[in-house]
DNA sequence: GTATCTGCAAATGGTTTGCACGCTA
DNA sequence: TAGCGTGCAAACCATTTGCAGATAC
């Protein structure tokens, strides 16, 4: 994992090169995405926001993200049942270990899977552009909970 | 890939065994499922059945995909566009390769990756219930049409 | 015969949008 | 000062739900 600061400075370069403003709403959106490595919802993204700017709306957040997203600089993850998550630590494919009851999300280390992603592109003629790896489990937290 | 036919069979022995009843609807819906290969959303189930029982309700294609769902006979496949395609015939997880222009879903011969689930079970301790493993690219057909 | 299923229409709820005002650069 | 960004509230839209009538078994 590099070092959060300098992914938040990295996020605060790149939203100014493309003639984008700063300001205090949206960098409090950055510090959150940059500095958590949970995975936020946009609801939790706004709880955390509202800690510093309490009356930054919700649409607010949301075209933040969106907007970061266009850029290719947070990792959108949906799932079945409707919610989202969001990386702007590592906006690239890679595989996440979630857990089914407390929806924690984390980042194992795991051998990639571009090899695959190679034997696809000869096989099936396809341009791969990414691609994705989520295993669903239960964690040891809820799993002893539980027991 | 195993006979459609015997597929459709399954699904309707295992629907009865519940006590559930097998109206024509919900019979149109589970051909649907299990004679087609190209994993359809909701809206072409429900186009699918109209062509037979004209006055079907898209509620009702909703709730039946609901209970295969519960049942576990569905696989559900959510995207990050909100958008939701289904697969009756190997409602456990498989890999899928999927075109992001014209949103056709493939299911590409590949390597398992259970191996790596019972890694993860050993090092984090987690109880692996499932997994997910997507390819996204663009089909060949999408790729000459862009040229 | 009766509990389940269907069709309709209304409700739901996360996300997006339109607009007038505010603030960054 | 010129626009971009914000907050608010309304709009969106796929999916779910409630209910009265229809039907599988």
């Amino acid at each position: 994992m590099s070092d959060p600061n300098v992914r938040l400075e990295e996020l605060v370069t790149r939203l100014r090169a493309l003639g984008h403003r700063l300001t205090p709403q949206r960098m409090a959106v950055l510090q959150t995405l940059a500095l958590s490595d949970s995975h936020p919802s946009v609801e939790q993204i706004y709880e955390r926001v509202k800690r510093d700017f309490p009356m930054t709306s919700l649409a607010t957040v949301y075209k933040t993200v969106t907007l970061l997203k266009e850029m290719g600089e947070v990792l959108e993850l949906g799932f079945s049942d409707d919610s989202r998550r969001y990386d702007g630590s590592k906006p690239y494919p890679h595989p996440h270990l979630v857990c089914v009851r407390c929806k924690e999300i984390l980042d194992p280390d795991m051998p990639s899977v571009s090899g695959l992603s190679d034997r696809l592109a000869q096989t099936r003629g396809y341009q791969i552009v990414g691609h994705r790896l989520d295993f669903y489990g239960i964690c040891p937290c809820c799993r002893e909970r539980e027991a």
